[in-house]
DNA sequence: TTTAAATATTTGTATATACAATCATTATAA
DNA sequence: TTATAATGATTGTATATACAAATATTTAAA
């Protein structure tokens, strides 16, 4: 059944949740040859670009809980693709030499990624969407 | 942070999962003076809505696995909300008159809701975007 | 200077969801 | 008619995420 033939498919609750996982699926399709998940992935990147980021920066950018920043920095401190030094309150997440040599694959997998949805959706409807559904998270901070 | 600001903004991945994620708080919030997550909350209309409904009925209205409505069944059960009848490989459900009870309770919290986010993103907005995402979640049949 | 408040991170625990495997039943094909 | 395939539901297990509480540290106030 598709979404908008659903009892539900005018509650946002349900469109956008149904949504989040149909591209959930998608993304981890992309993200499978390596074996991370996307949001360990895009943790990982975000360490490459910003050696010694905080957890909290980076719960901040991933726009996730610290709590759950802590949980995925352990698995990937475990796969000796990341580390984290502290001092102090605060603590610096580092990439690895193995966390950085896996940069092109990941690059690889967002493209894969983004050329999957671009071929379904259309390139600008895709972006199009990225941008409004950014400007609708915006407005709903609580 | 906003999530335009963030690193990832332009990644349909992070923004839906960003959106979603601040829905289900909304809607959490709205749906909190009944002891009911919206997920659930759903469920007990439909079986309301469509007495004797199927557990893969269930499954394409809320576009969620077979064995994730079997789950939220169990909890609605011992909540002697509904209940299921099995006969053969079929399973039917049947809301109990305790869960009949809920529905007005669980209207106000559907109409809460919709106030809510319509009164943050403006009616005419809310209702195209949940258009919009739903045309995209079709596409994206995996 | 000592106390209180704020901040950064982690831990314990809970939830929603999914996948793969399994079981039971029904339908199909030989 | 029997063997095989398809179907419907459940179970075992795993994952991502969150909240609330705890811990440790730093900052601010008395």
């Amino acid at each position: 059944m598709r979404t908008s033939d659903s009892k539900y498919s005018k509650c946002l609750y349900f469109t956008a949740n149904a949504l989040a996982r149909k591209i959930d699926k998608l993304a981890q399709e992309s993200w499978s040859k390596i074996d991370l998940s996307p949001s360990h992935a895009y943790l990982l990147m975000l360490a490459i670009e910003e050696p010694g980021i905080q957890p909290t920066g980076i719960a901040e950018h991933l726009q996730l809980q610290p709590s759950t920043i802590t949980r995925l920095l352990e698995k990937l401190e475990v796969k000796k693709l990341l580390v984290r030094t502290t001092e102090g309150k605060i603590t610096n997440v580092y990439p690895t030499p193995k966390g950085k040599e896996l940069l092109p694959k990941m690059k690889e997998c967002v493209n894969e990624f983004y050329s999957r949805y671009a071929s379904i959706l259309g390139k600008e409807e895709s972006a199009r969407l990225v941008q409004n559904i950014g400007k609708v998270a915006d407005k709903l901070i609580v």
